[in-house]
DNA sequence: ATATTAGTTTGTAATGATTATTATTAATAA
DNA sequence: TTATTAATAATAATCATTACAAACTAATAT
């Protein structure tokens, strides 16, 4: 934890930015709930338990910032809200998320499954591939048993 | 053209829902504008053009209920606006976009790059994919080409 | 120590996209 | 024709996000 809160703070020193006890409290929320894929408005109230003189507006600035510095990920599933994920240690941007239209859930999952696809886009469309978002909408191992289980309920009134 | 209205129109009768002149205005700008990825004020504003008592309410309603026929793709590339999409004739969701980080451009491209991919999904992790949503982030060509044109320049001042 | 400066934060107002509401109109059924 | 329902227009309300002005902080120069 402070490991990665220490290494946050040189990634904003070398851009001239200070870890402002702010912008801490916000880092620490987004470690706490590493995946959890918050909105600023989640955020906003997760840092103002501890630190209840913050504003949301700051909330947004500091989640910019980290976004601009790649720090972590402004997503969004097409819900009006944008969501922010602290990019894991080590990780690339192999990050991908399947939302169940049935329940709404997000599962994260973490596989390199786009190698060869953006070689492919590289080569036939020219295009320099610096990132990608790939979501997947279905239906999720729970709501797949649960509409089994209603299957069985009809069957056997 | 009319081929495909007459198509759509089915399509909402079969829900039990008209294609009432508003609804048919907004889907003929979504016809002639297929590669636009308009967001719903610039359909507002193009439907206008030829019907000029339209409501802006009117096109986001029948564009969300486009969008939940399926008949179009809701998409959003995180600058908070939705937009747009037809889906073309026959073509299955093989449908992603490469956004230009420089200059905004998106491009549209058509292509089976997930057919294994979704496979790997449903196997390992149980989710079964009904759609999904892949968008690359990058330097487009031209983009691409204006960085090099400037740093000629700076090599011969 | 004091003044200066740049960077940061706060609270709030403003904005822009979207949704809800209400009265009205058009279409359909009785 | 009358009653019922669906759809629309105009506008108000809402929600997420951004902009702004004033106050504050920390670092630096005097």
């Amino acid at each position: 934890m402070e490991h990665r809160i220490e290494k946050i703070k040189k990634q904003l020193h070398s851009h001239s930015y200070k870890l402002t006890p702010q912008r801490e409290a916000t880092v620490r929320v987004l470690l706490e709930r590493e995946d959890d894929h918050l909105s600023a408005e989640d955020v906003y109230l997760l840092v103002k338990e501890k630190s209840p003189e913050i504003g949301l507006a700051t909330v947004y600035r500091t989640l910019e910032l980290l976004s601009e510095l790649k720090i972590v990920d402004k997503i969004n599933f097409g819900d009006g809200v944008s969501r922010y994920d602290l990019r894991k240690e080590g990780a690339k941007h192999f990050h991908h998320h399947l939302v169940c239209i049935e329940c709404g859930s997000v599962e994260e999952i973490e596989n390199d499954l786009l190698g060869e696809v953006e070689q492919i886009v590289e080569n036939d469309w020219g295009f320099e591939v610096k990132d990608h978002r790939l979501t997947f909408h279905g239906i999720c191992r729970q709501c797949q048993a649960a509409a089994i289980e209603e299957d069985v309920q009809k069957a056997t009134p």
